[in-house]
DNA sequence: TTTGTTTTTGAACCCCATTCACTTACTGAA
DNA sequence: TTCAGTAAGTGAATGGGGTTCAAAAACAAA
């Protein structure tokens, strides 16, 4: 009985065939700008098929924002991994942890913007789909696996979970942030600098921090044994 | 010849009035959930008479959004005058900036995002409206000014207007981020801290960095004469 | 009052996302 | 091979909502 197991082969190319051929469209149309029209076009199907295979246009949304969110799960897993093996220095594996963030967020977190967006503005009506759902959980993964590289790793001034996890949230805040600033608004174009050298120096100085090491010049009042490190906050 | 007058201030008010209305039953239903029916009903006016004030339903949340971001330069500059006058501590600073920044970014920051989004989508049709514009350049103006606070306060280790725009971008991407991840999402709740606390706490690690001081243990060839800033990059 | 202008109205228009009655393709059994 | 039953696929119809427009109402100036 090998027919039903190629029948639900099919179905799954069929319903990854017509995510591709969405992302293809919204890409080069924008979301805003790609009807059910154009999507079901350019997979060569009719309109109404698409709905045998998606609950609706957000889900295929939700669902491209999965696969982006899976693989940055997977990147980061093995960009976490090679960093303590190989002890690498924190702020190269948080430049390739950026690399990877942006690979997803560049072509996917659109969706995951409008996921979040829309979610916000239907709250009352219905919390979530199942695939929000999903993306939801494999995000909050990828902040845990973050959470634990930073509790491991000895380059790092956070020593437990609670102050790794306020670490992570301020990396991926930045990140998101970053993302914002530069690919969201188009507005990269007016900055004198590339977002790849802009990451590595906010990673630098997220390291390091901004403050001037010794803050002010008016206390030598309490400058009494800790002169040397300076920086224990 | 005080009618020209009267009627042009009637014009203002009225276009605040629809304004305000919209401000209202979005805040109430959400977004996508807000026909213009619903504003032209809470505005008591039909909703062929929005489309004198307005340009597009886009265009009255770009118009709230420069309301809040002009409110949000406003006391930016308050806050920056005040600590520099008064010397205060740059994380005390910091810390009112981020709080203005949320009283704007959390009413308005929703229409600030969608319109970020719609633009990118709209891109190849019509770039941008006035209101938008607008919302830009007041925007702008914000960054400069905290660019210009960075240089001029002795607290900040950068100290030319090239670094400090740099930590400009890494302060906002934080905040921006830092929204997403707490208004923007709901996620808030989930987390055991609050904004208020999480935002001083990683204002606290933007300032002195997140890094271990002494980062490696094998590594004492490279110790001349630094030993006392130990962390000047 | 009359005339011209501005404001206001709400029904009509149009663009989609979504649905649905219907057709086609396929399968397993007779 | 035929046939019933099911799944896959179609595209015109539906409905919601942003936008437009022709006409009415309100108003100003003469």
């Amino acid at each position: 009985m090998g027919v039903k197991e190629r029948k639900e082969r099919e179905k799954l190319q069929r319903a990854q065939d017509i995510l591709e051929a969405a992302r293809r469209v919204f890409e080069s149309k924008g979301f805003l700008n790609t009807t059910l029209q154009h999507v079901a076009k350019e997979a060569e199907i009719s309109v109404g098929l698409i709905y045998r295979y998606f609950e609706s246009k957000e889900d295929m949304f939700a669902s491209l924002a999965l696969k982006g969110a899976e693989q940055f799960d997977k990147d980061l897993t093995e960009v976490l991994k090679n960093g303590l093996e190989k002890k690498a220095p924190a702020k190269e594996v948080l430049g390739q942890t950026a690399k990877a963030f942006f690979n997803f967020y560049s072509p996917y977190g659109e969706y995951f913007d409008m996921l979040l967006y829309s979610y916000k503005g239907l709250k009352e009506v219905q919390i979530q789909g199942s695939t929000l759902t999903s993306l939801m959980s494999v995000t909050l993964g990828s902040l845990d696996q973050l959470k634990t590289f930073i509790v491991a790793s000895p380059q790092f001034r956070a020593n437990n979970e609670d102050e790794a996890l306020k670490v992570v949230f301020l990396l991926w805040g930045m990140l998101l942030g970053c993302h914002k600033l530069f690919d969201g608004s188009g507005r990269g174009q007016l900055f004198a600098f590339s977002q790849e050298d802009f990451i590595s120096q906010v990673i630098e100085q997220i390291m390091v921090g901004i403050a001037e090491p010794t803050p002010t010049i008016d206390s030598p009042k309490n400058s009494v044994s800790i002169s040397n490190k300076g920086l224990s906050i």
